[in-house]
DNA sequence: CTGCCTGCAAAGGATTTGCACTCAT
DNA sequence: ATGAGTGCAAATCCTTTGCAGGCAG
């Protein structure tokens, strides 16, 4: 009774986004487990990951708990931290408090970038307007000569994809 | 009885810093009132100013409380919303998720800093240490030339002392 | 005097933790 | 089978808010 394995695992198992499947990967390789509280978290990241959105861990747990109902909030807080740990996801601090997460990029992986945190790249560094609150992506190695004169003059190795640079948009300046 | 004027005002008026002065004086001109929790909080933010420390909310709250018992820590945080707002203090984010305060630089004032907030300027950028939390100033001007590229291409203001940046500092780095 | 500011206490919201149980491996 | 992960619920932590009274101007 145990379930005849039809062509269709009737499942909730939606084919996987390759970029979740990867995660997926990288996670058996890291030798944790996959859950179906990390599949739904992962899910949930890489949509809005898809859809340009950051999200916060909050919100997160609200889109889980939209899927699967059956996943607990505070499930959502370890998931988070236990895959940012494992380096499968990362995370930005955004301008007034919020962290917001997304898929790390293992691909574009930035040399140096050991953060004990798992705290990873994005591969390129945010700007958010503390007015709307939108955050937007910088143009690619605006913080370059940043980092190299902070590296030089302080010894300071710069993480340009770590914390959101504040100010204001273009609507909200002129209205 | 009610007090000899004598040379001496053995009160809590030691005489204040120059830089309490003014934002007293700022304080008043905004016809806003003078009381003892103002100007405790005023007292500890100047003071971790000089010692170049960025203190939160509540390490202001737990000062002030060792000075003046008498101040309630809500007052504290309603103190710290008002001041900012008058534009006697302002704040920065840090990279995690704490916000530090210190007196408002109007000296050095910026240009277009009409932030609703009241959130101001210490006049120049700051970087953080993921690792040890420490707070550096960045050398002046470091972010001038992504400012302008970001008003020129995304027509994004920024302002550079706003947020601070994350990295790693020399210490941390090499051990 | 007048009403801006405060003290107090209780409400709130977000994240964390102890514990026993379940399920991925 | 075994212990990494989880669900649940209670506990924290930080910050905010409603109200009545007090003090600055």
């Amino acid at each position: 009774v145990s379930g005849p394995s039809r062509s269709v695992p009737s499942d909730e198992s939606q084919r996987e986004s390759p970029r979740v499947e990867a995660a997926l990967g990288r996670l058996r390789s890291a030798g944790e487990r996959v859950t179906p509280a990390r599949l739904a978290v992962l899910r949930v990241v890489d949509a809005a990951d898809v859809a340009d959105e950051h999200l916060t861990a909050e919100q997160i747990g609200a889109r889980v708990a939209a899927h699967e109902p059956a996943v607990h909030r505070a499930t959502v807080y370890r998931t988070l931290t236990s895959l940012t740990g494992t380096g499968v996801l990362s995370h930005v601090h955004l301008g007034g408090t919020a962290t917001v997460y997304h898929l790390a990029h293992p691909a574009r992986a930035v040399p140096a970038n050991a953060d004990e945190t798992g705290t990873a790249t994005h591969g390129h560094a945010h700007v958010q307007c503390s007015s709307c609150g939108r955050v937007l992506d910088a143009p690619a190695g605006v913080l370059d000569d940043v980092a190299r004169r902070l590296r030089d003059d302080l010894g300071f190795e710069l993480d340009t994809s770590h914390a959101a640079l504040l100010g204001t948009c273009a609507e909200c300046a002129q209205g």
